[in-house]
Order: structure tokens, then C-alpha cells, then sequence
DNA sequence: CCCCCTACTTAGAACTATCACG
DNA sequence: CGTGATAGTTCTAAGTAGGGGG
């Protein structure tokens, strides 16, 4: 248990600074002051207005911290004239000119308001930390009392169903009361995330239980029986096997390879051919086992379903600074067959189910520490509240770190994410400046300069990723705007009657393909050309160019600007642009959502959010068209009907008749409106087959935006956002006046 | 300058619950 | 009152970005 809290340093970067001396927007930092300042006036709005009787807001003075200093190491060095661009290897760029690079200003406002003393007086009276456990109990046994009567169950009737309804609408109250109201508190210093931090550590998956003996491998057409270990890799791949995954030679090859690692020597002398292994039977018992879950009775779910919550209970949560907050991804990653995304050279590979010796433990000093499962130990146990995560491991297949960390409707994932878009926000103010720059600077002397321009109006018309770098052959073959091969655009000095058209064609993010034939100024197709030249396929498009020099050089326009602000700020803005451009306060509510959804979708395609079309799409499209194919028999029918009545009641003052007219009427209306919504729910879905809404709502687009056009139109909130998403925009969804702009 | 490591966000697929409909 | 489609949730892979050390 080495006890090395790690206090991050404040990094002062050397900078160097560039020939073209850059536009520095940054000095004040107008809007981060705006974010405190709606912060605070949020506070104030919300103690007027509720009756809010938690106090754990604390004003506290702040004490300025002075800012960086700049190392002005001015180095410039000249880059050769245009004609001498040379084409460099993939892999190794040489970077000849240097680059603008101002202090590496940490964006957060934080710096503006390094606070000292309060913080102490800001959390609550420690009694409170023991509380929660008996809370918990508490409410158990009130849940209990109410579900188990006594006598037998056949009183479960009205009563009781009346009475889990009201205890629900209680607990959602009682959720809304609890509700930690972080965004009306003082932020922390620079860096530090937590003062308290205490969990129950991972949740781990059951051991593994070997198959019954009368269940059978085949090798060769021999049963044989496999070691513990060897066997529960089999069936894994048993598992998969109705995948396509387990046709792929990669997939199998890597499978088998650590397959026979896991084997004794004995099997690992036996089982040599892969073709020759008969998962037959390990199929179908996994099948069976599928089935059998899915026919469970209800009783029998409901058992599991309340063994899951009690998991749940006690290791969903953890208790940050006071408060209990929900853990993202509390139970460990299960052993499995690694799953890479596209033509990934390592699926297949063995996933190794984890021990605790294998996870590091990040807690609070003085919080009860988590106990290792019985007769295990952690890796290590520290205290670091720098960092937000509360356990991590390294995974086997990929090396790489995981870590368990907060849900998304927490404080530490919510202040982030607060703090994204005021960022993006601030871009706004100077992107005009940035733009401007850029244009200029696709006619620069300097390669890299040209290049960076380019890339950089690609992020912004395109809303590209960054693209970093990539190990080769450790990952599917994708990139971002970055790291752009010459083989992923084509020029077109005219195309379908337009001028200087850029055909890409590349794989992202998750091997979405990214397909796109853009217009562009004649300068940047100038400058592609230039960039092309002697060049072949495999070559980087710019090769003087990676993300971390694009990154410094728009941290020094703006405090916190990097690429993927870009996106952000496009995102948002089009969501803004496209509400106002296409819904209107007289529409009818199903009119506005199918609005909703359109300007949803612009965002959507812009960011390329995909999505494979649902199996069973065009079943359930055809279904949906024979529906409204009726539904307009209906109305016609009835429209015929009402003319019919209208017809008998001429001249007549009937009551009667006159009444029948009115039904007649409602009648078409109300055929009429269902028949609207299908014909709109059909374009909808239509408009949606390939494209993912969600990412972008969760991800890109300001809630603040949303909730303040739901307010403007009338639109009842959980039309647009479920309950996940409105706990996790709950900062959002308190501050936001009808009046917002992004 | 380059490479590696860490920490955190973003991403679509797979799985599960719920709801509308016959 | 079951069933299938849809909405919502979980899972974990795949990005971004910045630090740090050689």
C-alpha cells in the first residue's frame, strides 16, 4: 500500500513561438467568468425558489492564483520554399517548422479561483457519512413490510397495487429532494476531484461452473474431456458460435492461439487443429441455457431481479464528499473472447478473467477501505483525489488501462461535462478570429502551417475527429482528420456541375465509414493538390502534422480549445440553427418532436453517428404503411359518412342530426390526427434507419439548448429526454431559462 | 522531439424491460 | 394475456488529450 498521493504539477510548457505571431484571445477569460457567474446566479434563483434544506454551499472568498508564466524561448526556423516539399514515410514525420505553442493554459476556470481555506467549512458535519448505510436498511424494511403481508396473496389487490404506486411517486420525490445540487457549489481547486471518497470496491462475476459430463467436446470425433480451465475457454467460443465473428480466420486463429495456452500439455499435444474441434454439443447446451432463462416464470425472474439490486446496493455506490453517488461500471469485465470492432487483428484474443490482485484500489485514506473477495488482496490500495476513478486494471488483450469511475448523473461527470460546453460556448466568441486566421494561413509560407490550416478547416466544416496516431497492426485500420491517408480523398476539379469537390472515403471512429464529397474553397483544393504530390498510397496526407501540434497551436487562440471543441461548438450551434429554422410554436406537439428529431438528425449526420439498420426495419416499415393504408379507408369512410349526415341534415334544425354531425366530425378529426402521427412516425423512423440519434444528444449537443426550446414550445421535457438523461443533464435542466443561447 | 502512459470522453452493439396491439 | 416491436440500459471498445521522461 504505498501511500504516494501524486500531486499533479501545474505544467508550464515551454513555449515556442512561431513566425506568424498568433491572435491570443485568451487574456480575461470573459466567458469562464460567465460560467461562475450563472452559476452563482443559479444558486440564488433556486435558494428563492426552493425550499431547499441542504446546506452545503458555502461561499467562499477566492484567492487569485497568477497565471503561468510564458517561456518565451523564441526559436524560428525558416521552411523550405514549396517546390522542395518533400513526401515523407509514414510513421516518422520531421516536423521542420516550429510551432506557436503558448502556455498550456488549463482551461478550467479553477485557475481563475484557486480557493484555499473554505473548503474545510464546505463539507457537512462528518456525523452525516455513517448515515447512509442505515438509510439504505431503512428503506428496505419499509419496502419489505409493504410487499410481504402476512397473510396469503391473494390480497394482493388494489390496495396494495395503489400502494407501490404511491410509494414509487414518493421515492421519486424523495430522489428529487435528495438530489445533490452540485452546480450551486464552489468548484475545487485546480486538480482536485473529491475530499472523501469511499466504496465498496469492484463487484466481481461468479466463478466459473463447469458443464455437466454428459455435455461432450469432440476432437477428431473423440469425446474429450478438458481441464477446468481449458474448458471454459471452449465455451466461450461455443458461445459465439452463432456470430459471424467465429467464421473470421483472425478471430480463429487468435482464438486458438490462446486457447492452447490455457490447455495442459497433454491437450495442448492432442488438440493441434482447430477445424478439427466439435463445439457441437457446448452449443446447444448454451442455447438450451438461453432459452431456459428466457422461459423463466415471473417468480423466478423476479428472485434474480432482486438479487441484481441487492448487488446493486452494495457495490452501485460510493460516497463522494457526503454525498452517495452512483458508480458507472461497478462490476468487473467477465472473461471472453475480445471483441474488437471491424477487421481488428487481435479479435479472438483471450480476455483473462481478473483477480483482485490484478485491480488497484483508489479510495480515501480515511474512508473504510474496501475488502478484497475472501482469501484475496488488492494489487495496491492508494489515495489519490486527483483522479476521479475508483479502481482500475490493465486489460490483457490491448495493455491498456480500465478503470471504474461515476456515473454519468454524478457531480464529478456533470461539472465536466458542464464545463465541455462552456468551453465550445467560449468558442464562439472567437471563432470568427480563428477562421479567419486559418483562411490566411492556407497561404502560408510554412508546409506545416498550410497543413494545419487545412486540417483545421476540415474539423470545423466537417466536424472530423482529430486523428491521432495509432499503432499499426495493434488496432483496426481507421483514422481521423490527422492521420488522413492520400487513398482516403479523391479530387475533383468538377463533379456533379460543382467546382473543387473532396471525395472522402475513409473509416472512423469504430470502423464507421466516413463517405463525403464536400465542395471546398479553391485554396484548400489548391493546397490538397500540393499535398498529394509525390505521394502514393499509405502516405499521410499531412505528413508535417499530428494532433498534439494542432492541439498546441489552438490552446494558444484559445484557453482549452482542441480539436474536439470543434465539434462540440458545430454540434450544438447546428441544433440552435436547425430548431429555430424548422419548428414553430403553432404546430401540434407530434409536429414539434418529429421537428426535434429532424434538427437531432442534421447534428447526427454531421458527426456521421451511425447505426445499423434494426433487422427486423423493413418488417416492421411495411407493417407501419399497411397501418396508415387503412387508417386512410377509415378516414375516408368516414369523411363519406359525415357528408352523408350533412347531406340528411339540409335544411333541417334537427338536434338530433346536428349531434350526429358532430360525432361524424370528431370522428374524421381524430382519424385524421392518428393518421398524421403514423405518416409522421413513418417518416421519422424512415429518416432514421441508419443514422444514431443518441450519441450526439448524450455527447455533442448543450441540454441547455433543449431545455429552453422545450420551455418556449410547450414541450413536456420527458418527451425529448428519458430518465437517464434527465438525471444526467439535471444541472441543465435547474438552470436553464427559456431564454438560453448557446 | 518522440514515445509511452494515464485518464477521461465518446461510440455502437448487445442485452433487457416495457408497451402497444391483436 | 401473450407477443413482438421499440425504448432504454448495459457493456466495453475506441477515441482524445495531455503529462512526463529519455
Amino acid at each position: 500500500m504505498a501511500q504516494e498521493d501524486k500531486v499533479r504539477k501545474v505544467k508550464v510548457k515551454k513555449a515556442k513561438k512561431e513566425a506568424a505571431p498568433s491572435e491570443n484571445l485568451s487574456s480575461g477569460d470573459p466567458h469562464l467568468k460567465e460560467f461562475k457567474k450563472v452559476a452563482s446566479r443559479n444558486k440564488a434563483k433556486s435558494q428563492r425558489g426552493q425550499k431547499d434544506t441542504k446546506q452545503h454551499k458555502v461561499k467562499s472568498p477566492k484567492k487569485e492564483i497568477t497565471d503561468f508564466e510564458i517561456d518565451n524561448d523564441k526559436r524560428v526556423k525558416e521552411e523550405a520554399n514549396d517546390g522542395d516539399f518533400v513526401a515523407e514515410k509514414k510513421g516518422k514525420k520531421r516536423k521542420l517548422e516550429s510551432v506557436d505553442c503558448s502556455p498550456a493554459l488549463s482551461f478550467r476556470p479553477k485557475q481563475k479561483k484557486k480557493k484555499k481555506a473554505p473548503q474545510e467549512g464546505k463539507e457537512s458535519p462528518a456525523p452525516e457519512e455513517k448515515k447512509p448505510m442505515s438509510e439504505a436498511k431503512n428503506k428496505k424494511v419499509k419496502k419489505e413490510a409493504g410487499e410481504h403481508p402476512v397473510t396469503a396473496k391473494k390480497k394482493k389487490t388494489k390496495e396494495e397495487i395503489e400502494a407501490s404506486r404511491a410509494l414509487k411517486i414518493k421515492k421519486k420525490e424523495e430522489e428529487e429532494q435528495q438530489r445533490w445540487r452540485w452546480w450551486e457549489e464552489e468548484k475545487y481547486e485546480d486538480g482536485i476531484k473529491w475530499k472523501f471518497l469511499e466504496h465498496k470496491g469492484p463487484n466481481f462475476p461468479p466463478e466459473y461452473q463447469p458443464f455437466p459430463d454428459n455435455v461432450k467436446f469432440y476432437y477428431n470425433g473423440n469425446p474429450v474431456k478438458l481441464s477446468l480451465a481449458a474448458e471454459e475457454v471452449a465455451l466461450f467460443f461455443a458461445q459465439m458460435l452463432d456470430h459471424e465473428y467465429t467464421t473470421k480466420d483472425v478471430f480463429r486463429d487468435n482464438f486458438f492461439k490462446d486457447w492452447r495456452k490455457e490447455m495442459t500439455l497433454e491437450e495442448r499435444m492432442l488438440i493441434t487443429d482447430l477445424n478439427k474441434c466439435d463445439f457441437g454439443e457446448l452449443h446447444s447446451m448454451h442455447r438450451e441455457k438461453v432459452e431456459a432463462r428466457k422461459n423463466m416464470s415471473k417468480e423466478e425472474k423476479m428472485v434474480i431481479k432482486e438479487s441484481n439490486q441487492k448487488i446493486l446496493e452494495e457495490y452501485g455506490y460510493c460516497m463522494l464528499d457526503h454525498h452517495r453517488e452512483r458508480i458507472g461500471n461497478f462490476k468487473i469485465e467477465p472473461p471472453g473472447l475480445f471483441r474488437g470492432r471491424g477487421e481488428h487483428p487481435k479479435q479472438g484474443m483471450l480476455k483473462k478473467r481478473l483477480q483482485p490482485e490484478d485491480v488497484i484500489i483508489n479510495c480515501s485514506r480515511d474512508s473504510r477501505i474496501p475488502q478484497a473477495p475472501a482469501g484475496h488482496s488488492w494489487k495496491e490500495v492508494r489515495h489519490d483525489n486527483t483522479v476521479t476513478w475508483l479502481a482500475s486494471w490493465t486489460e490483457n488483450v490491448q495493455g491498456s488501462c480500465k478503470y471504474i469511475m461515476l456515473n454519468a448523473n454524478s457531480k464529478l461527470k456533470g461539472e465536466k461535462d458542464w464545463e465541455k460546453y462552456e468551453v465550445a460556448r467560449k468558442l464562439k466568441t472567437c471563432v470568427d478570429s480563428i477562421r479567419a486566421q486559418y483562411h490566411e494561413d492556407l497561404k502560408s509560407k510554412q508546409m506545416g502551417t498550410r497543413q494545419r490550416a487545412v486540417a483545421l478547416y476540415f474539423i470545423d466544416k466537417l466536424a472530423l475527429r482529430a486523428g491521432n496516431e495509432k499503432e499499426e497492426g495493434e488496432t483496426a485500420d481507421t483514422v481521423g482528420c490527422c492521420s488522413l491517408r492520400v487513398e482516403h480523398i479523391t479530387l475533383h476539379d468538377t463533379l456533379d456541375e460543382e467546382k473543387c469537390v473532396v471525395e472522402f472515403d475513409f473509416l472512423g471512429k469504430d470502423c464507421i465509414r466516413y463517405y463525403n464529397k464536400v465542395p471546398v474553397s479553391k485554396r484548400v483544393f489548391k493546397n490538397l493538390k500540393l499535398f498529394m504530390q509525390n505521394k502514393q498510397e499509405g502516405d499521410d496526407l499531412f505528413d508535417r502534422l499530428n494532433t498534439a501540434m494542432l492541439n498546441k497551436h489552438l490552446s494558444s487562440l484559445m484557453p482549452g480549445l482542441t480539436a474536439k471543441v470543434f465539434r462540440t461548438y458545430n454540434a450544438s450551434m447546428t441544433l440552435q440553427q436547425q430548431l429555430k429554422e424548422l419548428s414553430n410554436c403553432s404546430e401540434n406537439l407530434v409536429e414539434k418532436l418529429l421537428s426535434y428529431n429532424r434538427a437531432n438528425r442534421a447534428v447526427a449526420v454531421l458527426c456521421n453517428h451511425q447505426r445499423a439498420p434494426p433487422k427486423t426495419f423493413e418488417q416492421s416499415m411495411a407493417n407501419l404503411q399497411v397501418k396508415i393504408a387503412s387508417r386512410k379507408e377509415q378516414l375516408a369512410l368516414a369523411k363519406k359518412e359525415l357528408k352523408q349526415a350533412k347531406k340528411e341534415a339540409k335544411g333541417n334544425s334537427d338536434n338530433k342530426l346536428l349531434a350526429v354531425i358532430e360525432k361524424k366530425k370528431k370522428a374524421v378529426q381524430r382519424c385524421e390526427e392518428q393518421l398524421l402521427r403514423m405518416e409522421v412516425q413513418a417518416t421519422d423512423r424512415e429518416e432514421n434507419k441508419q443514422i444514431a440519434l443518441s450519441t450526439s444528444k448524450l455527447n455533442y449537443l448543450d441540454p441547455r439548448i433543449s431545455v429552453a426550446w422545450c420551455k418556449n414550445m410547450e414541450v413536456q421535457l420527458d418527451k425529448i429526454y428519458n430518465k437517464t438523461q434527465r438525471d444526467k443533464f439535471a444541472w441543465a435542466i435547474d438552470m436553464t431559462e427559456p431564454d438560453f443561447v448557446f
